[in-house]
RNA sequence: GCCGGCGUAGCUCAAUGGCAGAGCACUGGUUUUGUAAACCAGCGGUUGCGAGUUCGAAUCUCGCCGCCGGCUCCA
């Protein structure tokens, strides 16, 4: 006899060699029924693994997270079968398991998988699914001669050095050899999977795309099939109508739509702001203005393009080069002026920024600085410009020039803990007026690339830990992620659809002060390097903008909204009375204009209602008769008749 | 940058080796309109750019540019 303990503290006894499933139907032949792995003394394996005495035992079912992973990972090795029928080249490598789904990297150099071939493939993964086989775990040695070995190899033709180089490092790693076998197919496999292929019935392949042998672009191209699963079809359907929601929130979709942005081939990753896109751009950048100025902020302005030494003075040119954009020259030839010389090398090179940071170290240090003055803040709203390679730009997400709400704080050592904890409020708050509400924090170390000694690292490091917990703050470490020239926190914020976006980041400075030679005068008279802080809350005022588009589809709160209201007169006659009004709105400080088309009214509310006007007001002859005007808000529908200055006064509430 | 897919009117798309088309938008006209699409007419193209194959190329081939999906997840 054995005995378990269970989640519950209870302990229960079983027959040796007894498995989870055993145990599970010891419970109930419900929780047989449902349950899916097990976890034991902290490991997440099948069902059948026999029970060691004295383990810890959880039984998984599709409600836990876990369990959702086992399931993806055995329909990778449904996919993998599936393809290898129709592919009978097909050489399998890796199928983990991600975020939303699975893939399974694929070496077939002379075939293409399309998503034309989904519909074939999923039809082979029917039927192996109607077959019900059980996933048998196979316990190998690495003597090729193993009957398990065998079998594999003999699934994919015995040439798969990938799959060699994978058993290579388990034997290195002295790691157990296991295969995975259901019906005929047998793959090299951790596990753990499903009891058996009756599971994977909600299964679907959802994309193509390459990638290469362990990540590496020098080696082979494998061809990634995506695809994901769920327990139920509810769940599968769900997933794809996020999918489709996400779809029609697209910014460059709904950027084109509502004319706030659009993008030129002879512009690649640079956005062109119609006025509706301008409007919003200069909303976000007036009320972050606003909010800096209240918190004592300095805004001053820099220039765009600076000498290639000063590059060098502040490391960017070593660190990052390859993101920077650099001047050349085009100059006719002396001797043949119809010949143009190509790049020619100005004699002081310059470079475009593709941050601020240096341009505002040049400013601090054209006088003497107190320590009376610190922390002293000082803002810009700057454009820089960062090369990205072709196939990364997207949208407003990933552009190559962007314009950051970017400010260094200058400080002592010792305001570095307020400063960050000010920051931490503030960000939020920003947030908070979006509806952001949901906020996570990362705090990233040193990386492998980086500038200053070791030992101003670590103190810039627990400054940041010590802030963040002190503030009492959840947060996720992520080691080697921070920046060249010291640590950060990153805020991550999830829109409406609970997406995961990287905005404001607060990155420490031991380095930069130094390198430009930046002092100021302490409280004992002698000179001391200042400590430098980079931050911004938007990260980018464009990027930012996609975001929100996104988070709200395109209905902006009545604050943001290019266009507030439009008035539309129900013909001609009414052109003067709907003058009148606009006028009056747009004294009152509404975005306002009147639709003067030869169109029916529905037509009008139509159009506004696609535009996501906040307000549409229709002005025909009662109204003109009253003096009243009959609005329309895009959010509650007809709101009816009403004096003008009821509908003024009611704005402030219906905003909300 | 790499892999796969794609590029036709401002937008969405049709035409697969044989005369480049439709809807929307836009312009003009009729209509004077009452809460999600009135009617008629017109304008609109070096089919991303450049070479090649062919009697003939939007269509086939090659190169370039751009766009879309991926390229952290290590059985």
């Amino acid at each position: 006899m054995i005995s378990v303990k269970l989640p519950d503290g209870s302990a229960k006894e079983l027959s040796d060699g007894a498995s989870a499933a055993d145990l599970a139907k010891s419970i109930s032949d419900g929780l047989a029924r449902v349950a899916v792995a097990a976890k034991v003394n902290g490991a997440v394996v099948d069902l059948q693994r026999a029970l060691p005495d004295g383990a810890d035992v959880q039984i998984l079912t599709k409600k836990d997270a876990e369990a959702l992973d086992v399931l993806r990972h055995s329909a990778a090795h449904l996919m993998a079968d599936a393809i290898l029928r129709i592919f009978p080249k097909a050489q399998l490598t890796i199928g983990p398991v991600v975020d939303d789904g699975f893939y399974y990297d694929i070496y077939l150099p002379d075939q293409k998988i399309t998503p034309d071939d989904f519909p074939k493939i999923e039809a082979e993964m029917a039927k192996i699914v109607k077959a019900g086989h059980p996933f048998v775990r196979c316990v190998s040695d690495f003597n090729e001669a193993n009957e398990f070995y065998q079998r594999y190899k003999a699934i994919d033709g015995g040439h798969n050095k990938f799959k060699q180089e994978l058993v290579g490092g388990i034997k290195d790693r002295g790691e157990e050899l296991t295969f995975y076998k259901h019906g005929d197919f047998i793959d090299l496999c951790r596990g753990p999977h499903v009891p058996d292929t009756s599971w994977l019935k909600h299964v679907k392949l959802t994309k193509v795309a390459g990638s290469y042998w362990r990540a590496d672009a020098e080696r082979e191209q494998l061809q990634r099939v995506y695809g994901t699963a769920f327990f139920s079809k509810n769940e599968l359907e769900d997933y794809f109508k996020f999918l489709e929601e996400a779809r029609k929130r697209d910014h460059r979709v709904l950027g084109e739509q509502l004319e706030l942005f659009f993008m030129d081939e002879d512009a690649p990753g640079f956005p062109f702001f119609y006025p509706k896109g301008a409007t919003i751009w200069h909303l976000l950048v007036d009320f972050m203005l606003g909010n800096l100025r209240r918190r004592g902020y300095h805004e001053v302005k820099t220039p765009l393009v600076l000498s290639e030494h000063m590059w060098h003075t502040s490391g960017h040119y070593d660190n990052y080069m390859e993101n920077m954009f650099f001047t050349k020259m085009k100059l006719r030839d002396e001797e043949r002026p119809e010949k143009v010389n190509e790049n020619v090398d100005e004699e002081r090179p310059m470079a475009v920024k593709p941050m601020n940071c240096p341009g505002h170290l040049m400013l601090y240090r054209t006088r003497l600085h107190s320590h009376n003055e610190f922390p002293l803040r000082i803002a810009e709203m700057g454009l820089v410009h960062r090369r990205e390679l072709s196939g990364v730009r997207h949208g407003l997400f990933r552009v190559q020039a962007f314009t950051q709400d970017d400010a260094h704080h200058f400080c002592t050592p010792d305001q570095i803990k307020g400063e960050i904890g000010m920051l931490i409020d503030f960000f939020k708050e920003i947030y908070g007026a979006f509806g952001l509400t949901d906020v996570h924090i990362e705090l990233s170390t040193k990386p492998e690339k980086a500038i200053g000694d070791a030992g101003v690292w670590e103190k810039a490091e627990a400054a940041l830990k010590e802030t963040l917990e002190e503030k009492d703050i959840e947060y996720q470490l992520n080691e080697g992620d921070g920046a060249f020239y010291g640590p950060k926190i990153d805020f991550h914020i999830r829109d409406s659809l609970k997406r995961s976006w990287q905005c404001g980041t607060i990155q420490l400075d031991f380095s930069m002060p130094a390198r430009f030679g930046l002092v100021y005068i302490g409280a004992d008279g002698q000179r001391h390097t200042p400590v430098m802080i980079h931050r911004a809350c938007y990260g980018s005022v464009e990027r930012f903008m996609g975001i929100l588009i996104e988070h709200f589809a395109g209905a902006f709160p009545l604050w943001l909204a290019p266009l507030q209201v439009q008035i539309i007169p129900v013909s001609e006659k009414f052109s003067e009375y709907a003058k009148l009004i606009n006028a009056k709105l747009v004294e009152f400080g509404l975005r306002s204009e009147v639709n003067f088309k030869d169109d029916r009214v529905g037509y009008k509310i139509r159009e506004a209602s696609l535009q996501k006007i906040p307000y549409a007001i229709v002005l025909g002859e009662k109204e003109q008769e009253a003096g009243t005007v009959n609005v329309r808000s895009r959010d509650k529908g007809e709101l009816g008749e009403m004096q003008l200055d009821n509908f003024l006064s009611g704005i402030e509430e219906w905003k909300k």
